[in-house]
DNA sequence: AATGAATGAGAATTCATTCAT
DNA sequence: AATGAATGAATTCTCATTCAT
């Protein structure tokens, strides 16, 4: 039963190894395949096809993150001190997970495609822990109650997203922890004026 | 002699609306040449293959749009006011070329070979004009000498950049130029803040 | 297991039906996968591309030749008799091979791409039953020690290729079999006066 | 008028250089034009298609080839000696034409289609002159009368055509000149076997 | 469940030849 | 006579996916 479940894990494993090389079109079933010790057919045992393995990497890996989140959150306090972890959580995750990062920031992000997918939708949700630390901020009255919630987070992810991507294009040559920061300081400096009453979803 | 360039630029047109449909690999040559009314054989007249003519698509953009900012900004006095205007020549640019916005934005510029052409480098040495009207804001007294025009330069084009790529995400359906005044906003609140030291490319 | 064996052989046989009908450019993959009844994606499976199906015709060939020529020496005693059922095999291989033979004769044994392969090494390797043949002439006392073998083998070899490349080129139109003759006599008369210490690879 | 001899000259001469570094399939129309610094199109004004400019070479060399031979042979008496001067000047002229060598040995002397052409027909008779010689030697009764002068045009003629194409593959690294006196040797004694009556075109 | 052989659609590119100028 | 732009047919090879074993 476990086995299934190792098996699939591995198949994703060596997909990141393998998309985050090149990109989905230029990386083929053979090669995953091989990395993972498996005949090709095994591989449509435990995915519909490409594009569904391609599709189910970000999942795999926000789970992932998440869990790795969770635990370097427990014990902190104060919503300004989690949205500072966040960050280093981020930035280390991308860090020690680059080829994901390529696969997510230089394929996923920009792909209309995936937009549509509900594995978007996934990811989308899946940043509601922001949502919640920063209304955890606003209870507390650290953060101001017109700051407008989705522009914050907005702010926070675009931040890091696009520092990530410049990394990724740029070769992941210099240490991506080095823009910790200058990252807080933006979003810090931010949060002072994402007020207002625009709507975002 | 001028019918060659017209025919050329009559390929890069058709060029433009296939590849900006889906992404280059997707794309095919052959409704390359059934939209520019020519066959097949003709494109490898005007283009070695494929690529070239993918990667000669932002060579003749770019031209198009720095004719366009020029006669834009003649007549426009103060940094400041070049400034806006470039915003919104960008803004409006894009606008009305979204087929090209997205071979831009969400194919060249986030593709690791591209940013190894020569085109790219075309690219960035085409944002210079961005950095004259910076220094001319230097010299009459309207920008601070202690900013670094080349993290101004960054700011200015990453918030913009971000901006088309996310409303072309969306699916273009909002008016690309109701964020103008944004841009401003954040430009010339930014202004006040990258002073520093920091050596950029 | 003997059924990859058995499908390589029958893309083989197919391959010297349709290049030994006109030359390997105007030779198609798609006409070779139709005889061999096969799709055309399987050709490459068993072959890296259309030169290295080519080039394994005269290995597979060469292998059969061998067998046969083995099995007609067998109970065959003195050099002279030897050499003389050695031509009478050379004849009666490309008589029942004429494709075959003009794959080789006319096609590779004029390339110079070919006369760069492995293949082609293996090729001149095959003819040291020939040689082997020479030494045990002069062991036994029938062929002179001051024969130069090698002269001897490029002479018997010389011959018999000149025959059947004639014999191709007029249209196969004659019984090969009946030079017979004519090449014992050439041989042995040669054999009489390839004397010397002139050195060949 | 003249003008129009020597441009096809030059054409032809453009070809063999062509042609002569791969072959009749690898070689293209447009580099031959180039190398005679004409268009493309102006080929075709002065041959039907590649195929008919390609066998226009060995008419071209043939006659060339011919001046030479008539031009040497001159003041020459008795048939041995003329003899010996074709076998200089054929071995001469492909020592100093090898790229002509490589087009007629590697290429038509083993195609079929070529076998089949008029250019075919009229290198033939081209070898006539040799027929010629042996006769001469048959009246002045050095060569004998019950020599078949067909057998023997052929030994000379293969001999020589062996000799040349070797020297061809293995890449015209010694001096072809070298091989004079084995032809020679080669030729004058076969030319006391060659007796016989059986017929040849 | 796993395999891996077979499939076959699909696309870029080349180049001899034509023909309007 | 010369040009050279335009043509378009023709072919190799790749690879995701299927399915019999």
């Amino acid at each position: 039963m476990s086995k299934k479940i190792e098996r699939r894990q591995s198949i994703i494993q060596a997909a990141i190894g393998v998309f985050g090389k090149s990109n989905f079109q230029d990386s083929s079933i053979s090669e995953i395949a091989q990395r993972a010790n498996i005949a090709e057919g095994t591989i449509y045992q435990y995915f519909k096809n490409k594009e569904d393995l391609f599709f189910s990497i970000p999942v795999e890996k926000t789970i992932e993150f998440c869990e790795e989140l969770d635990l370097h959150l427990q014990g902190i306090a104060g919503a300004f001190n989690k949205i500072r972890k966040f960050i280093w959580c981020y930035l280390h995750f991308f860090k020690t997970n680059p080829e994901y990062g390529r696969i997510l920031m230089l394929e996923m992000r920009v792909s209309r495609s995936f937009v549509k997918t509900d594995t978007y939708k996934f990811l989308r949700t899946s940043t509601s822990r922001i949502l919640e630390i920063i209304r955890e901020g606003q209870d507390e009255g650290t953060i101001r109650k017109d700051v407008n919630i989705y522009i914050l987070r907005q702010l926070i992810l675009g931040i890091l997203e696009h520092i990530v991507t410049r990394w990724l294009l740029k070769g992941e040559k210099h240490d991506l922890m080095q823009h910790y920061d200058q990252v807080n300081e933006l979003v810090f400096y931010g949060m002072s004026c994402s007020r207002g009453s625009e709507r975002h979803e």
